[in-house]
RNA sequence: GUGGGUGUAGCUCAGCUGGUUAGAGCACCAGGUUGUGGCCCUGGUGGCCGAGGGUUCGAAUCCCUUCACCCACCCCA
């Protein structure tokens, strides 16, 4: 029996790690007043196939679908933003405060082949303002964006920017787009992949890396021409507060994403330090989703992380991460007498708040002092006959080497006791 | 789905053009210290050489198939 391809086992070693970087997240997002939500990783298939939209690549291929025995179709959720705004809905937010700020964290599951910072199951962060038209929301979300970047050590990663317009915009500039692109003479040279974008998603031609493609569409129209003067004026107040706040970024007019709902601004952060998989977060506004999943009309902006890329990202930057965590006292018993007060032992460390461990195998005293050192042991608590027999226990400070007696009373015993080298 | 690369001990890797019982370092276990970790010394456990088939007197080594992993395309976090 194998793990699925793409999908990975966290032993103790590493999952310290994991749990650090979640904790720095929610700390971060405690700053920004985001409140955690929990939704299913499993939902309806119809929740993603209207969210995040059939024409992507996420929807087409990419979902892991079942059919439950009562024979609905499920779908384990290949990204966060759809389910947030069913449970925005179902609990019916809207109604109790006209702004709610969410963040989440948790796995994703994508039917893609596994490279370099991509895999099967993975985890994300992201967060979402629901109810949020003003420019300044979108600020908000790029901010926080990068100030885990940067809480977390991340501090090199390039933000690029760009506006895709309202939908009425952008319904326009597919449309004119579609028509540069069926000209005789650019269809003839796009790619295979191009010219069926062509038709279900033409803003997609821009991430074609094919040097022929990109050749052609030098001279494409480019969305900004069709930006109304409400979504120009979004994105410069969104530019303007950006450098007000001395946030460097690049603007790309012809940086897209993968899904169908955003609008207006959308952002990615870069790094340079993994492979072809360089997006560590993205994110946008989301003015049209909550309607098209059946809610009034409701302006949203989010984004989402990968944190299998923030950590690889962090080891590259040769940041190991916390210290791994210390045993406050391990305890080595000699002899069937001292290993029958084992338990007592044991318990009365660990009614302290200490964490305390022993040797399970009946080993002898080097191989549980080996095991002390392991362990990250501060002190090691030794017993045996000659101890026990005059009342008393040998505590030994392992970095010191250096060892004292205390009572073997367990009653007079506190944390003090176990903590100071005195 | 399409390319390319790699599969030998728990980990990192040697093993030349096929030649007896497959190696090293680290890790693990034990002993040196019959009651004291790290350093050192000695010894030991551990491999269907990814799997299946073929060529050969003989295959970890050559050929075919297959699987897995990695990297890239595609796409995205």
């Amino acid at each position: 029996m194998r793990r699925l391809q793409g999908t990975f086992d966290l032993l103790p070693q590493d999952s310290a790690r994991w749990v650090w970087l979640e904790s720095r997240i929610r700390a971060v997002m405690a700053r920004y007043s985001f409140g955690e939500i929990r939704v299913p990783i499993m939902e309806p298939t119809e929740l993603f196939q209207k969210g995040t939209g059939e024409t992507t690549d996420i929807v087409q291929k990419e979902m892991y679908t079942l059919t439950d025995r009562g024979n609905r179709s499920l779908t384990l959720r290949p990204e966060g933003t759809p389910s947030v705004v069913r449970a925005y809905l179902e609990e019916n937010l809207g109604a109790q405060r006209p702004l709610w700020k969410l963040f989440y964290i948790g796995p994703m599951f994508r039917a893609e082949r596994p490279q370099k910072g991509r895999y099967r199951q993975f985890h994300q962060y992201g967060a979402e303002m629901i109810g949020a038209a003003s420019p300044s929301a979108d600020v908000e979300i790029i901010t926080l964006c990068r100030d885990i970047l940067l809480d977390l050590g991340i501090d090199d990663a390039r933000l690029i920017l760009n506006s895709i317009g309202s939908a009425e915009a952008r319904a326009a500039y597919n449309a004119n787009l579609r028509q540069f692109l069926i000209r005789p003479e650019i269809a003839s040279g796009l790619c295979e992949d191009c010219r069926r974008r062509t038709q279900t998603n033409p803003l997609r031609v821009f991430d074609c890396k094919k040097e022929g493609c990109g050749r052609l569409l030098r001279d494409a129209p480019t969305i900004d021409a069709h930006l109304t003067g409400e979504d120009r004026q979004h994105f410069e107040f969104v530019t303007q507060s950006l450098a007000g706040l001395g946030i460097a970024c690049e603007i790309d007019l012809r940086m897209v994403r993968g899904l169908d709902y955003y609008t207006r601004t959308t952002f990615e952060f870069k790094t340079t330090r993994l492979g072809a998989q360089d997006a560590l977060c993205g994110g946008g506004r989301y003015d049209g989703l909550v309607e098209v999943l059946g809610g009034p009309p409701t302006p949203a902006v989010g984004f989402a992380a990968g944190m299998e890329r923030i950590l690889a990202t962090l080891e590259n930057c040769g940041r190991s991460g916390p210290a791994p965590d210390r045993l406050d006292v391990f305890v080595c018993a000699i002899g069937d007498r001292a290993r029958s007060v084992l338990g007592a032992t044991l318990g009365a460390l660990r009614g302290l708040g200490l964490s305390a461990d022993t040797d399970f195998q009946g080993r002898g005293l080097k191989a549980q002092m080996k095991e002390a050192g392991r362990a990250g042991a501060r002190v090691a608590l030794i017993f045996g006959d000659d101890e026990l027999a005059r009342g008393q226990m040998s505590l030994r400070h392992m970095d010191e080497a250096r060892q004292v007696e205390i009572s073997a009373d367990t009653s007079t015993w506190n944390r003090g006791l176990f903590e100071r080298t005195a």
